[in-house]
This record gives structure tokens, sequence and C-alpha cells, in this order.
DNA sequence: TTTTAGACTGACTAATCAGTCAGTACTTGT
DNA sequence: ACAAGTACTGACTGATTAGTCAGTCTAAAA
């Protein structure tokens, strides 16, 4: 396997993405990613099995992205306790929604969620991509618990709830419905309440 | 126009809101439609001028479908106070998200969102749904700060993250990722926090 | 009874689709 | 030098696609 080759994989593999995300998946004609990349169809054909095989890789090479993005992050981070943590969580994944518009994209669009009906390997993708993200959510309140700048909530569920949150702005933004920026500071006040307050 | 001339259009656009929403615009063929009528394809694009068209009738019957039933919804209802009416209003929207599944999977699939950056009457449609929906917490917020059961909060701002919030858990339960009635008690939790307190 | 108009269809088309296959170019180990 | 394997392509196929068109059927108005 020649440098050359990989690359071209590659670079096959992230024409997809982008393409998968900014048209969906039966709305991007293999003849399309062929021609973003100066490759033939067949030579698509000879990297990946088919059209399916093709999807799965894009969203495997998003989870991966996503994932060894935020373990860089904390790699040289250190907060001061969990409600900071989560705050700076937050507004990473505002900041990585936004410079990697193309993986959430692909994320926030129905049809690996309904291929995962079907398809074991994308179900697997799409649920260790959210367990990641909710855990990272989790290990704020968790830590806030312990340190006292959380109240005494549900870890697990309280995370959930923010997250979505979080993702339902997320949403907004790629779909330009509304600014996140915009709501960013209004964001951060909700999640400070949600977490300090014990009812 | 006789009355079974009406409700074969009707039948055909119905159809076509599942359709879509199930399985996105590009996915979804004339055929398929006019197999699931019984009609024949021509007779779509005789009630239709073409596929787009029918996708914005869809989209326009979601828009009406919603406003609709939070009208009826808001005229025999009587809440104590803006807090409580959020509360409801919140629930209301979970039922609906679950009732009429169709019109939420067609409102969070990406292809309108791309197609209203081109298309004036499909920008329509969803601002004017969002408005509506947005509008609707909003007041919920305004009159809350009324009558004093919410705090002193920006009252559109405020309403935006928490439609944000629900939006999040709505797309959560439509995609199958976690079920939203587990996370209703904490969704009602959280937005009372959001409103209770000032910061 | 004849006219007219709306609802509807079968048969068609040109384009595009995912995927195949036989074969070529290039590199690398022996 | 040669064998072998990897990367790649042009030309193809059968199926499916959105959309057209000429014409049929029905019902009501004249």
């Amino acid at each position: 396997m020649t440098k050359n080759n990989v690359s071209k994989k590659d670079e096959i593999l992230n024409a997809a993405i982008i393409l998968f995300a900014e048209q969906g998946f039966s709305n991007t004609s293999i003849t399309e990613v062929a021609k973003a990349t100066n490759a033939s169809t067949a030579n698509i054909f000879y990297h990946f099995k088919n059209k399916e095989e093709l999807f799965l890789a894009a969203l495997e090479n998003v989870k991966q992205g996503i994932i060894t993005r935020f373990d860089e992050y904390f790699r040289d981070r250190d907060f001061t306790n969990g409600l900071q943590m989560m705050e700076e969580i937050i507004s990473y994944y505002l900041y990585l929604a936004g410079s990697m518009e193309q993986w959430f994209l692909l994320l926030h669009s129905h049809y690996p969620y309904r291929l995962a009906l079907v398809n074991n390997v994308c179900r697997d993708h799409l649920e260790q991509t959210y367990n990641s993200l909710v855990e990272i959510f989790e290990q704020a309140v968790v830590r806030g618990k312990k340190d006292g700048s959380i109240a005494d909530v549900d870890s697990r569920k309280t995370a959930l709830v923010i997250f979505s949150m979080v993702e339902g702005v997320v949403r907004f933004k790629i779909y330009n419905l509304y600014d996140a920026g915009a709501l960013f500071n209004e964001l951060i006040k909700s999640c400070n309440k949600i977490l300090k307050y014990k009812e």
C-alpha cells in the first residue's frame, strides 16, 4: 500500500463526508464523489464495497474525529471545578460544531438512524458516538457534585437534558434557523441554573 | 371539482408526508407515492406541478397542522400562571411529537433547510412554523413574568433556549436515540429552574 | 342530446443511478 | 529480469428516475 493510494482513499472518504453531510445519502451520487476527487467511479468501488459501506466509513470517520478531538481537548486542559468544566465543554462543543459542521450535519441527518435499525455496524457507530458525548457531560456533573459546584442532581439524566439542549442549539445553527452565538450566553446561564439548584 | 377528486389529491398529499418524513425527499420516488395511493404517476403530476411542489405542499400541510393543533389546544384551556402554562406547552409539544411523528420527522430532516436557501416559499413555511412555535413558548414566559411565577429573564432568549431543549429531546425521540418519556420529568424540572431563578 | 371541463391513465422518454468487468499501469520483492 | 499484487480506468449494463403526452372516462352544464 503506497502513500499515494492511502491518500486517494482518504480523499474519497473526506469528499464523501462533505457531500453526504451537505446533500444527504440518497441525493449524493457516486459520480459526484468521483468528480470531486478526480477518480473514476470504478475506483470508488475498488476502495469501498458499495455506497452503503462508503457511508459507514464516513460515519466511523466522524465518530473517530469527534472522540479524538475531545480526547485532545481534555489532555491539555484542567478545570477549577465541575461547573466550570461543563461550561467549557459546552463552549468547545459549539466551537467544534462550527468548525466541523459536516460532522454534525451527518450526525443530524435522518439516514444513519434509519440505517441503524437494520445495520448493526451503523447502530454501533451511533451508539459509541453518543455514549462518548453524553459521558463527557456526565463526568462534569459527577465532578461538580463531588467538589460542591453542582447540586445533588441525577447525573445521567441531567447530563442528557443539558446535552439535548446543546444539541438543539447546534441543530438551529447548522440548519440556519437561529444564530448559536446569540444564544450562547443564555445557554450557559440556563445550564448554570439547572446545575446549581436542587429541586 | 368533485368530492372524490379533492380526496384523491389529499390522499396523495398525506402519503407524500409520511413517505418524505420516513425516507427523505430524494429517497422517495413518485412511483412509491403512486403505489401507496393507487394512483398513476401521471395523476400525481396532474395535481402537483413537480416533485418539489409536492414536497412544498407537504411542508405547508405540516405547518398548518401544527399551528391548528396549538390553536385548538389553547382554545379550550386555561392556565393558573405562566410557569404552569409553560409546563403544559412542553407536555403537549411532546405529546404531539409522539402522535404526529411524521410532521416532526419532516421538520427535522435536512432537505427543507437546504431548499429554503433557494426557495422563498419553503423558507416562508419554515419561518412561519418556527415563529409560531417560539412565540407560544415566549407567551408563557411573558405571562409568567407578569404574574410572578417566572423570574425577570429575557423572554425571547429564554423561550428560545427552552424551545431548543425540547426540540433536542424530540429529536432523540424520533431518531430512536433516547426515550423522551424517561427524560420528561427531568425536562420539566430543568425548565422550572431556568424560569424560577434569576442570574 | 351535445358540449365542455376536470380527473385520470398507459405508454413512453431521456437521463441518471449503483455496480461490474476486463484489462492496464505501477510498484515491489525475489 | 520477472512474477505478483495493488491501484486504477473506460466502457458497459440493467434498473430506476422525474416528467410528458395523447387520449379516455365521467359528470354536469347548455
